[in-house]
DNA sequence: TAGATATATAGATGATTGTCGATGTAATTT
DNA sequence: AAATTACATCGACAATCATCTATATATCTA
């Protein structure tokens, strides 16, 4: 189980957030990934590799190409831990402690 | 409405994340937050201004206290997003445009 | 086996970030 | 008014990051 600060960092990316739309419900090859980035080529496997450390796709090697999908458990833990934030983001108690 | 990405990059940093946590159904002063970590006042006042470009949260003086309280809006967008990566995490098809 | 294709890695560079100590500012207290 | 308290801003510094070009690796094809 990855830290949750690694996998929001990981997120807080645009192109890797671009990545991650690219891929809901599909698998792709990184060259189909490329192909819709005006970013170079090791860029794109920079930031693929950032994904796959923070465990939110996975790949798979098929012949010349390597396919990425996303890691369905990753997504599911982060989007617990915001439901909790925003089911509980509503301020009531007030806190001081200090003088 | 903020940028997707800004958001989860504020997101990702452990200190930022504990933050919120403190701030959890509560409204709290600087000095409350900062006796909650090992780090400087500056380095906690830097985080809560990350937060607060990221919408994240909100602050209210009062006195000589400021009190800092989660905005639930930004929470739920953010739950949005990721509620449809989850949703849609499982990759079915698979597509290949390059040869 | 020699090229061609798909992707990763290495190394460099400029920008951003997290942290700190020092200082500034705003409000309160004595 | 002077000191104190709560917090922000400034300036510095090391670390990380996003990006690039160049090169390496793996697989397929002719």
């Amino acid at each position: 189980m990855k830290e949750q600060a690694e996998i929001f960092k990981a997120l807080g990316d645009p192109v890797r957030l671009e990545i991650i739309k690219l891929l809901l419900g599909k698998e792709l090859c990184v060259c189909d990934i490329l192909s819709a980035f005006k970013v170079s080529q090791p860029t794109i496997s920079h930031h693929l590799k950032a994904l796959k450390y923070a465990g939110l796709v996975n790949d798979q090697r098929e012949g010349k190409w390597i396919y990425y999908s996303l890691a369905p458990e990753a997504f599911a833990q982060a989007n617990a831990v915001l439901q909790e934030f925003a089911a509980k983001s509503v301020a009531k108690e007030r806190g001081r402690t200090c003088e």
